[in-house]
DNA sequence: GACGATCTTACGGTCTAACAATTGACTTGT
DNA sequence: ACAAGTCAATTGTTAGACCGTAAGATCGTC
């Protein structure tokens, strides 16, 4: 008998052309922007149905390398994934998989230390000022506004990732830091005192960052992140029942 | 006229489709393994042609939260999104925006020593076993075999980012290294002298893991790292020409 | 000549209806 | 007991038609 024959694959059809397309596109030749051939040119030239290559770009279109248009002129164009659509796939995933808090914990620890670092190093003047202007909201909404606090919380990580101007870097610590976030919403453990502690602790982020001082700035978040984590951690333990709270 | 009307998004029923199974699918009712409609059943229930359902299931598939057979007793299931879709999707954002390689080192230096800092404090016997084994082969092929070198390399930091126990940040730490490692093959740049310094912090590191002592493991893997990204920004500078390497 | 309304047309969006391929359970034969 | 063949429900794929959209082209009016 035949041996070192496993299962054999037949792919689909769509599959076939996605990846064909997908290897074209990212093959240099094609700059964003650029228009693939129309459907029905497709096809034509594949001997598909129609259907089969509207499978494929929407397969395209989910990965972020295609966007389609409607009407005259319209078609398929060469586009460059957005950092949405990874920030969307890093949070399927996450959920998908319901991963522990813990692990979103550690994952954010790496990254939020090395972000403060690079925005020390790289923010201008407009970083400055967005930083500056969203520290200020969620100093006011600290007292009385949970909502806004918390929405302004997600929108100062934010600016501090972008401050860092390195794309991926900014898209996986903004998976991160909103999944945490929702599960401090989910859990509502923000009491007053914790939502003192977090606007002291961007103060002094802020400052290590108007300073320019990456160490300085690292070990402030690599502290504060900690802290949240253990908080966050605790709360966990104390809503799903105090008597299992010392079992870890 | 109207006010407040901004430009009116007509969602594609496919998009809709999708949007609305994901949220099913999230909602916990779900669990993996369980079978979704067929797709005349999804047909008959939405009112939908059965193009646009086969659409919205296949930006499901490609988004990891289904799996589709054919066949009788076939259908489409609910799945987690597996560690290949996430780092898939990662490589996708990373070539399809040429990331410059400095940003893709930043990543990684941020994740790598806390993969090393948690294998130390998790590794189980199975994962060491792993380790020293690759590493032998990896010895091994340093001074002739270039590819299986590389390809070793690569299955040395799989193992390592497996020995963390944290997925999330396996799959980010993987797909950082594989895009870095794929830049050093495509520029060739790996000498017998750099590979035997490669060897040399393998070991190194894996002592620090076996013995546990995560500090001592993170502060190797950091150091290491950022040889790594030196010795292969330098040799970009001079594969880009030799005139412009010290304008940076 | 300028400009707004209308027409034209090339494209994606959707639907219907069918047939092919797949696959696991069922049945049958020995 | 077991192997081969049959069956049926499901996805895979195709063909053809029509609708909706949007941007250029044309025409009419001032």
């Amino acid at each position: 008998m035949l041996e070192g024959l496993g299962r054999i694959k037949v792919p689909k059809s769509s599959d076939v052309l996605a990846e064909r397309l997908k290897q074209e596109i990212l093959s240099d030749a094609y700059h964003p922007g650029a228009m693939l051939p129309t459907e029905r040119d497709l096809v034509s030239t594949t001997g598909l149905s129609r259907g089969s290559v509207r499978e494929a770009l929407r397969i395209l279109e989910t990965q972020g390398l295609v966007l389609t248009r409607a009407g005259r002129y319209g078609g398929s164009t060469v586009a460059k994934p957005s950092d949405d659509h990874l920030v969307n796939h890093i949070n399927l995933y996450a959920r998908g998989r319901s991963l522990p808090l813990n692990a979103l914990a550690e994952v954010r620890l790496a990254l939020e230390p090395m972000v403060a670092a690079l925005a020390a190093e790289r923010r201008t003047d407009e970083d400055l000022e967005t930083l500056r202007a969203i520290s200020e909201r969620i100093d006011q909404a600290a007292e009385n506004d949970l909502d806004a606090f918390l929405a302004e919380n997600v929108n100062w990580h934010d600016a501090l990732a972008a401050a860092s101007h390195n794309d991926l870097l900014r898209a996986l610590a903004i998976s991160v830091s909103g999944l945490m976030f929702e599960a401090s919403r989910l859990k509502e453990f923000t009491s007053t005192e914790v939502r003192q502690r977090v606007c002291n602790a961007h103060h002094r982020i802020l400052e290590a960052i108007e300073a320019g001082d990456a160490d300085r700035a690292r070990r402030r978040v690599e502290r504060d992140v900690q802290a949240y984590g253990r908080i966050l951690e605790a709360a966990m333990a104390a809503a799903a029942g105090p008597d299992t709270a010392d079992a870890a």
